[in-house]
DNA sequence: CACAGTATCTTGCGTTGCAAGGTACTTACC
DNA sequence: GGTAAGTACCTTGCAACGCAAGATACTGTG
């Protein structure tokens, strides 16, 4: 797959699938690995973006075997942040697809 | 507009509207511009690239006013790029889309 | 004890888009 | 003639992001 594609849009995977529910990172990777080819070494990095930026919060649960699980929360600005960037995708999506289907001109 | 989205999204934008149409890079500033956000610094390079890796081939025009155009135009190697990128693009879109839209179980 | 599985994290690298700048030609205006 | 604006090309250095590779630590199995 192209990794350039992700760019950026593993951002917004990311903050959907915590708007369903509160993951921890190893979770994110097996949820999002269904769909989209990622690496832990890709989700690490970007949970401590999206800390650090206050779009998430985190809990520390213990798990029956292996370390214990960092769960990652949205916050109120990680909804709003979901909402806007799922907007500008999908915006993003149908200019690429009108371009790609050669509809070049914007009045169309 | 989301710098990160554009990613390699732009090469099978030009290798497109190139499929449509030979072009000068000036021009296809201006035709993707009308649906994305794109600058020259970007294009030149992209082109060069296409043309290193045999996808494009380039003949050189005079222009009425300004310099002299330099136009582009697919090879096979090209036009072959241009249907495996798009066929990967909707891929990782529908993929996308899914993840977005909470359809997280690859076998649904 | 060694190994596999779970779970977290960091470092260095490669790719790509962009801002900023430069070149060169033509037309329009003063 | 000089200056600006428009057309058209190009290059350099920077920043962002995903990844491979590796490190750490705990649990359960052989």
């Amino acid at each position: 797959m192209n990794i350039q594609f992700k760019k950026g849009v593993l951002e917004i995977c990311v903050l959907s699938v915590l708007a369903h529910k509160d993951c921890y990172g190893y979770e994110l990777v097996n949820e999002i690995s269904k769909r989209i080819d990622i690496s832990e070494g890709t989700i690490y990095p970007l949970l401590h973006r999206l800390k650090d930026e206050g779009h998430v919060t985190t809990y520390l649960q213990e798990s029956a075997g292996g370390a214990p699980r960092k769960y990652y929360r949205l916050t109120e600005s990680g909804r709003k942040e979901e909402h806007e960037q799922k907007e500008e995708w999908m915006q993003f999506c149908a200019s690429v697809n009108a371009l790609l289907e050669g509809k070049n001109h914007a009045a169309d």
